[in-house]
DNA sequence: CACGTAACTTGACAATGTCAAGTTCAGATG
DNA sequence: CATCTGAACTTGACATTGTCAAGTTACGTG
């Protein structure tokens, strides 16, 4: 077959669910949302093109699927972004963001679908678990400017609106030049973060976002 | 030739590329993105299934025309809550953004449509006009916060990114509650924009955003 | 009034999502 | 070890859709 290093292969093809999220995930990268379809994924994964039914049910159950590895990986970006920053609060939250907008641009598409309007995440525990741990990553940073004043959903809600915003923006092009590089705007923009006022309880030393 | 205006009925339909747009924003705000199809948008202004291929070339020109009509909707919304807004800038952003809000609200498949990542405003002038125009009310009422520290774009992007983020978000139902009336949370979301700084220009008394 | 052509129709085709029915095979059961 | 059961896939079919080619209708103009 193909791509199998399992010890054991379960049953015909070996890991058919994760082959068809991996081709799926390669359609997606070249082609746009619209390249990403059932039966494509199906012969990119060199099965026949109704086999990806009982692994996803549809097309929309395949969607959530790759949704959900696009949340590990963007949790992923996140949270090495922070780990690679300076400890202080504002190093952290700037890590974040550019943690964000690093996997906005190099996987836009995938971006898109997981925040689609009609993803739903009701019907897929796995991908409410994986955006969740996103949400958490992202709440995490911003504790430290959460404050009585400034509620822990307030916080988040302004930190994720304006650095998806910029992102979504960002991937459309609908900024006027932008160069590859995520550090030569981004800094100036994501400065608005540098308003946030930080806790009293973790007023340390810190430099400017 | 294409796009009639005139007061006179043109051909057979009478204004049929109105009506396809028409019926096109009805599909998509009853059914969603997937909702929109040529043939359906076709059928509902009561032509055959090929029809609409004479006005807007294929599927995306449709698409392009419906999101241009969207663009001056939006930029209705917005002046108008500008202008219903009291004259202090704060005041007038507040009203910017919940006109922009409002319109994510009532119209969430129509901003998803004006804001894919595949629409392209280099092939259609109209659209490309119309989305300027709504750019530029946002910079109008950006302006007074606009100094020689706070460049026009870098502001723009500022509010814009927010704005924008927190509607997608809103409309995708990623916060966890949220009333359908966009006063409650908004308020509190969007003090966030209270920590523009106005320029020294435009010093007047101003209240809080 | 004739005629050119824009506006629309009809018909076809390939791609797609989805369903129903059949086939193959891993592992449990006796 | 033989059998059986059901999960994992295949095959085939159908409706929907976008798109193209060719035909038809009727407006407006010369």
């Amino acid at each position: 077959m193909n791509s199998e290093a399992k010890p054991k292969k379960p049953h015909h093809h070996g890991d058919l669910r994760r082959a068809l999220i991996t081709s799926s995930m390669t359609l997606l990268a070249k082609g746009g949302s619209a390249a990403l379809t059932l039966r494509r994924a199906a012969a990119a994964a060199g099965v026949s093109h109704a086999a990806p039914t009982h692994h996803f049910g549809n097309l929309d159950g395949l969607r959530s699927a790759v949704a959900t590895e696009g949340f590990l990986l963007f949790c992923d970006a996140m949270e090495r972004h922070v780990q690679a920053a300076e400890p202080a609060p504002r190093a952290r939250l700037r890590g974040l963001c550019m943690g964000y907008l690093e996997f906005a641009l190099s996987h836009p598409s995938l971006l898109d679908l997981m925040f689609r309007e009609e993803r739903s995440f009701d019907k897929d525990a796995a991908l409410l678990a994986a955006s969740t741990e996103a949400y958490q990553a992202l709440a995490r940073t911003a504790a430290p400017f959460v404050s009585a004043a400034h509620p822990a959903r307030v916080t988040e809600a302004q930190i994720w609106s304006f650095i998806h915003g910029y992102a979504v923006l960002r991937t459309s092009r609908r900024f006027g030049q932008q160069a590859e590089d995520p550090s030569g705007d981004a800094a100036a923009i994501l400065s608005l973060l540098d308003r946030l006022e930080l806790a009293p309880s973790s007023q340390k030393p810190d430099a400017p976002l």
